[in-house]
RNA sequence: GGGCUCGUAGAUCAGUGGUAGAUCAUCCCCCUGGCACGGGGAAGGCCCCGGGUUCAAAUCCCGGCGAGUCCA
């Protein structure tokens, strides 16, 4: 690893008589402005001094504090903005929540090519971090859901061409803010250590400290600077190497959780953020303690604190050393913090859930909607385990309010429709628990590891739940303690392979291409000049200085047409965008350096124009009919229909579409017009927030926004010029594409028509099939329907019928030793020979019958219980000289083969395979 | 996006190559003064769809569709 030394020595600590000391206990090296420190500070080296013992002046909730945060900065020039999202994946593929303020900012303003909507700036970010969901409500201090308070400035080196440029402020202001802000409570700033502690990350990397005040880290201070870079200069701790960037961003990370904590002193942070919360539950769950065990918990609390736990052995065996210093039994402390920490769990994933459905994430089983499900039933569990009787929506509910969301009723029917539906599954669950535990309960075994990891990896039922149930049928269950390590292993494999992207040398020097397309929509026609021609494999990638040629984006697929010189015509065939510079694919050169006309195909592109304006208006209508918390999912938009992926929580109706086509329609006569601009993003941002980003977040200064009346959405996609040009739009099918997501199928314009005479004709289709009138066919195909099923019944009747009616004409009966046999050829289906076998069997004879219908041999044979033979053995042999085999249960057997022609010859055997059966 | 499980009577599920079943619910009859119950009987199945293997597929194989679940 490489020494970043030099990159620690501040002016800032330099002028203000800061020492660089090391640790004797960890080795960390720190700066303090306290001569006589010897320790870093950070647990495990010491431990939290605040509890009981509050480190800040004054008591602040956490709005009070997050106020205190954005206005100390305010106050030194940040601009104050609003936090993101939870849900990172809307602006990011990479991740799926937001865990850190940065977040917000990455990729396109941390790499340079977005501004920053405030420079610098101070954000109070809500984040969710699941990873430490198993330490939630045990040590005191770990919560899921927090917010991320963080000032931010990003700096670039001038003459760059990035988003921004210019110095705002670095290491030295940094800490000079940081410590101003801890000044503001009062703290006497020689209390403070400064921990190096290099960051790595996404990249990135770059030196960094830890702020550490009585025991606990109250914040980190990151300084973006590095890149990764194979011959770069630096060796970062997680091994690769990293070169200093042209630009720098200051990334920093206060917990609002932890500075709220340290400013009450409370035995858990849990008391400090959400105290109404956490006496509600208390008391809702019946949890009364003496003051003898108040006393204990409070000591207990202030204990627990200081364990960093990674697994439940650590845990158990921490519980024990806690409950050793206290001088208590291990197993009555562990009844006294048990249901304290349920509650404390469930106030937190409570907030993580507010958060989640407050930002419209809708339950899925993928995505950031199976880590809301995850956390939903995890907080189900937990609630009624400490027996808390209050609906779980009421509990999201009170979190919701305090967070100030505004689609409360929305969060209630996500959460009372998922718990309904989480109901059911536990249902099932019970159900095969109980089955299969009835299976193990007369045995001695107990249900098999294979049989839990089934029931859980299969069908969701926790372990815990399992022996449960099985206890109560008398099933007895062990369960290993690696179990999800076992459940892990079955689902190893798969590992991902990192596609390289060849990138073109001759490619990466052309210019970007002048993008017409967006000049004016409507327009097919262009004169433009060859820069390059590539040769492919299938054809040419050809190179123009400007294009009206729309690339394949957005869902949207490219434009053909043909590109003419004096000499020639090639005809383009697909269109790709890589770095600005458009590709078109063509059957032939033509020509490096000279002019081509530029014809797209109008037809092609007007049809795709419609499908993505009709798209925006069927993504509002089904918004403004289905509720706010539905937002693009994915789109493709075609020739002949188009698609629209939408997050919804429930199947939609068919109602719901009708009424969806009904406002989409009324957007089409109102003929409104469809204007495109580029605004400023931050502006744009500021105006109409992130329900701008249905399709993904674009890079860049300036956006291209769409506006079709009150819906505004960021799209690179063509348009018509107005609502009315799209003429009608028809819904066409609606399909689940996974829990959470509806695909809504619709078609525009002459494509609307064309889809509509297609189920037009296969309706008048049927209806002449069955000779009625179309309005009829529902009607009458019921009728045939409930016909055919009475004609197969009576079919059934009658060759019941007609079997004992064979049967009782047995002239050809034929004795073999003692019993009658009856052999006989009946050319009808399997299904009425047995029926005759059947019924000469219980006349007491054995029965042959043979049949040579449907162009193959068929044998049924039956014998009676009387008579000792096996009727799979006789079967066999007779199908055997067909050329095909049988078999069956000793008492009625079928079988056959294909060679028709040796029917006659094998059935006049029978008698002497009977003979010899019988006697053997 | 990947793994796994499951689609059979109105509901819950057996059946895992050889004649489609059970329990509950429904309807009828008996028992009773009447009811709960009890006893007897009946009705109710494109065994999710489409291919394939086989003499024979609800059953095995492949592909769809649908439901559930775990993981990223």
């Amino acid at each position: 690893m490489s020494d970043l030394t030099e990159a620690y020595r501040l002016d800032y600590f330099a002028a203000e008589g800061f020492d660089r000391k090391e640790c004797p206990s960890c080795g960390a090296n720190f700066w303090t402005r306290d001569p006589d420190r010897e320790l870093c500070g950070e647990p495990p080296c010491e431990e939290y001094s605040f509890i009981d013992d509050p480190g800040l002046d004054g008591s602040y909730s956490l709005s009070e504090m997050r106020e205190e945060f954005l206005s100390y900065f305010a106050d030194h020039d940040h601009d104050r903005i609003e936090p993101y999202p939870v849900a990172a994946n809307r602006w990011r593929d990479d991740v799926l929540l937001t865990q850190a303020s940065i977040y917000d900012f990455q990729p396109h303003v941390t790499s340079g090519a977005s501004p920053p909507p405030g420079n610098p700036l101070a954000v109070s970010q809500p984040c969710i971090r699941m990873q430490d969901i198993d330490n939630v409500g045990k040590t005191g201090r770990h919560t899921m859901a927090f917010e991320m308070m963080g000032h931010h400035a990003f700096n670039a080196d001038d003459g760059t061409d990035y988003a921004y440029e210019g110095e705002v402020y670095w290491k030295d202001d940094c800490v000079a803010f940081c410590e101003g802000f801890f000044e503001r409570f009062g703290v006497d700033l020689q209390e403070l250590t400064f921990i190096e502690d290099p960051w790595v990350g996404g990249g990135n990397a770059g030196p960094a400290f830890e702020v550490i005040y009585r025991g606990a880290e109250l914040a980190t201070l990151v300084f973006m600077s590095m890149e990764r870079d194979p011959d770069g200069e630096y060796e970062m701790k997680d091994g690769n190497r990293y070169a200093e960037m042209d630009r720098r961003v200051v990334d920093t990370g206060y917990g609002l959780e932890r500075w709220t904590w340290m400013s009450q002193g409370t035995p858990t942070v849990y008391e400090a953020i959400y105290p109404e919360a956490i006496d509600f539950l208390k008391e809702n769950a019946g949890i009364e303690h003496t003051d003898e065990e108040a006393a204990l918990v409070h000591r207990a609390s202030k204990l627990s604190g200081k364990l960093d736990i990674d697994d439940v052995d650590d845990f158990d065996a921490a519980r024990r050393e806690i409950a050793d210093e206290l001088g208590v039994d291990a197993d009555r402390l562990t009844a006294l913090l048990e249901p304290l920490e349920d509650i404390y769990a469930v106030a937190d994933h409570c907030r993580t859930l507010a958060y989640m459905f407050g930002d419209e994430i809708v339950p899925s089983n993928v995505g950031t909607g199976y880590l809301a499900r995850m956390v939903l039933r995890r907080t189900k569990r937990l609630v009624d385990r400490v027996g808390i009787d209050a609906p779980l929506d009421e509990l999201v509910d009170m979190q919701a309010e305090r967070l100030g969301y505004e689609n409360r009723d929305l969060i209630r029917d996500v959460v009372r429709t998922e718990v309904r539906q989480y109901r059911e599954t536990l249902e099932r669950g019970r159900r095969r628990v109980r089955q299969l535990a009835e299976e193990y309960a007369d045995t001695d075994e107990p249900v098999p590891t294979e049989e839990l990891i089934e029931l859980y990896d299969s069908h969701g039922i926790q372990p815990d739940t399992v022996a449960e149930i099985a206890n109560e049928e008398g099933a007895a269950v062990d369960v290993p303690d690696d179990f999800y390590g076992l459940v892990a292993a079955r689902h190893d494999g798969g590992t991902e392979t990192a596609t390289a992207t060849e990138t073109d040398d001759r490619l990466a020097d052309l210019p970007e291409t002048d993008r017409l397309y967006y000049d004016d929509q409507q327009r097919t026609e262009f004169e433009a000049v060859v820069l390059d021609v590539f040769d492919r494999e299938e054809g040419c990638d050809v190179v123009l200085d400007q294009t009206m040629f729309y690339p394949e984006g957005g869902g949207q697929p490219a434009d053909h047409g043909t590109l003419s010189t004096e000499e020639t015509t090639v005809e383009v065939t697909d269109v790709q965008i890589s770095d600005g510079v458009v590709l078109h694919r063509t059957d032939g050169d033509p020509g490096k350096g000279g002019f081509v006309r530029g014809q797209i195909d109008s037809d092609r592109r007007m049809r795709l124009m419609r499908h993505h304006t009709a798209t925006h208006v069927v993504g509002h209508a089904a918004r403004e009919v289905l509720g706010d918390h539905v937002r693009q999912a994915g789109a493709q938009k075609g020739i002949d229909s188009a698609r629209l992926d939408v997050t919804h929580y429930d199947r939609i109706s068919r109602a719901e579409v009708e009424e969806i086509e009904r406002v989409a329609n009324e957007l089409v006569r109102e003929n409104v017009s469809v204007s495109q601009s580029w605004p400023d993003r931050n502006d744009a941002e500021a105006e109409y927030g992130f329900d701008l980003y249905q399709g993904g977040i674009p890079p860049g200064e300036e956006i291209r926004i769409i506006e079709i009346g009150s819906d505004v959405q960021a799209c690179g996609g063509t348009h018509v010029s107005r609502t009315g040009d799209l003429g009608v739009v028809k819904l066409l099918t609606t399909e689940p594409v996974q829990d959470g997501v509806e695909r809504l199928v619709f078609a525009a314009g002459d494509a609307a028509l064309t889809a509509t005479h297609r189920e037009e004709n296969a309706l008048y289709d049927a209806a002449e099939v069955l000779d009625v009138d179309p309005q009829d066919v529902p009607e009458t195909a019921e009728r045939f329907f409930d016909e055919w099923k009475a004609r197969g019944k009576e079919i059934e009747r009658l060759k019941e019928e007609l079997a004992t009616a064979r049967a009782e004409a047995t002239g050809d009966a034929v004795s073999i030793g003692e019993f009658e046999a009856v052999v006989r050829r009946v050319d009808a289906d399997t299904e009425e020979l047995r029926a005759t076998a059947n019924a000469l069997v219980d006349e007491g004879n054995v029965v042959v019958l043979g049949s040579g219908a449907d162009g193959s041999a068929t044998f049924v044979v039956g014998v009676p219980s009387a008579v000792d033979a096996d009727a799979g053995q006789i079967v066999s042999e007779l199908a055997g000289r067909v050329g095909g085999g049988g078999g069956g249960p000793p008492d009625f057997a079928q079988g056959g083969g294909p060679d028709v022609s040796a029917l006659d010859d094998a059935l006049d055997d029978a008698p002497d395979v009977l003979a010899q059966v019988l006697d053997a």
